[in-house]
DNA sequence: GAGTGGTCTAGACCACTGG
DNA sequence: CAGTGGTCTAGACCACTCC
């Protein structure tokens, strides 16, 4: 039974979209193998009759898949099967927690300090609040699998988040917190990555043996509407970490 | 003559559709400050109005902007201006030159090396080649305003850019060339980055001090259709080069 | 209840590809 | 020429928010 002779029925009762369920069925006739790389799917109007439902509907599904780089068009021709099954779809924000959970890797962390200070000038100019303003500083050493991995340093204003140095900063990831207890999504960020000699201390932190570089990451998050809500500084070890980034 | 009264009119006859008519008209209000961040647009109807075309066309525009990160939508309320203009909509595919140009930096090339080679095992496989079939390798210093900047070394399968080798690759982009020549335009690509030691070589080549780091960078690139057509290694000076990349 | 974005329909015309 | 994706229309119903 396959999405070539006959589609699978859809749930028009369900609360999933229409379109969201004729991406998925898309999706596993990818997977599945039953349509290869390089192979046309139906076009739009077969589609539409197969599943029963309008062309615009099938083409929102389409047009989703294609911007996640699964299928690929070639215009007055049809719709085609993309190779790439490599990666993640497209760039996506991703918590420490998330980026070692993905690698197979049991995070932790150890807080090396935690304190409120008043913002200073070029930061709170970033962060759009006043200078001077309390904010927020938190201090982990971060490690996988146990092995000392990175020092990270997030600044917050503290009226995005008034409290919330009184959770368990080593046991909770800092952005499930923020979602969950403070309705602050955060989607977006500007990174800046660039490889450096360690501080002494930084050096001393991460247990380095001398010579080795690292990974000096600065990064600015923000919510959805766009606003810049939080500040961090990374070192990453250079000879324990690896950062994969998609292009498009 | 704002977008809030009387929308801009539109031209029915160019061959730029009228949804991207739409997104340009929003795009400059927002531009020219017309529309404040965090403020409300018309809403779809509204527009549909304004513009004299139907919903969905408008809701064809919206969508891409939001997509780009330029709108945002609260359910039943209403779509908002972001506030980030910071930066690319997206993380974009770039090549050496136009990377340097976005910087205001004037780009150059010293051929190292370029020549044919039996692919390797692993190389082969990840360009999907047959193992032994010849592979191009092009070994180019790259510079930034006159200064050494990095090293960066490409591998194709030759028969996808047959007599590549015969062109001015230190005068034109590898990428243009590409396009151009061999109707061969890259989209997507896969990185790896890490800071890390110079090896001898590359520390000469760059005429690095001792101590400096460099940013290592692998990268498998490939076409629309999702074929992996090429690895480039490259070497950035840590001292002189930072990496930007956006997150969504 | 009125207005909003989110989803969906059943048509239509166009430019482009192939035989 | 028939078939394809790309664009566009004029409606419709839903869940949600605010008053």
């Amino acid at each position: 039974m396959g999405l070539l002779e006959a589609a699978p029925a859809l749930d028009r009762g369900s609360s999933v979209p229409i379109f969201a369920q004729v991406k998925a069925a898309i999706g596993e006739a990818i997977e599945s193998g039953e349509i290869q790389p390089h192979r046309r799917i139906p076009s739009e109007r077969e589609l539409s009759g197969l599943f029963g439902v309008s062309r615009m509907t099938i083409r929102q599904a389409l047009v989703e898949m294609i911007g996640e780089g699964s299928l690929y068009t070639r215009s007055g021709k049809g719709t085609y099967v993309a190779e790439r099954k490599i990666a993640q779809p497209l760039q996506r924000l991703t918590s420490f927690t998330q980026d070692m959970a993905a690698r197979g890797l049991r995070p932790s962390s150890r807080l090396l300090g935690a304190d409120l200070l008043p913002a200073p000038i070029e930061l709170a100019h970033a962060l759009s609040i006043p200078a001077g303003s309390e904010l927020v500083r938190i201090r982990r050493l971060r490690l996988a699998d146990g092995q000392h991995l990175a020092i990270e340093t997030s600044h917050l204003p503290h009226a995005r988040c008034p409290g919330v140095l009184q959770h368990d900063l080593e046991q909770h990831s800092l952005y499930e917190l923020l979602r969950d207890r403070y309705a602050l999504e955060l989607a977006f960020a500007k990174q800046t990555i660039e490889a450096a000699n360690p501080t002494e201390e930084e050096r001393e932190l991460l247990e380095m043996p001398p010579g080795v570089p690292v990974l000096r990451i600065h990064r600015f998050t923000s919510n959805r509407a766009g606003e810049v809500c939080e500040f961090v500084q990374s070192a990453y070890r250079g000879d324990r970490y690896q950062l994969n980034v998609n292009l498009e």
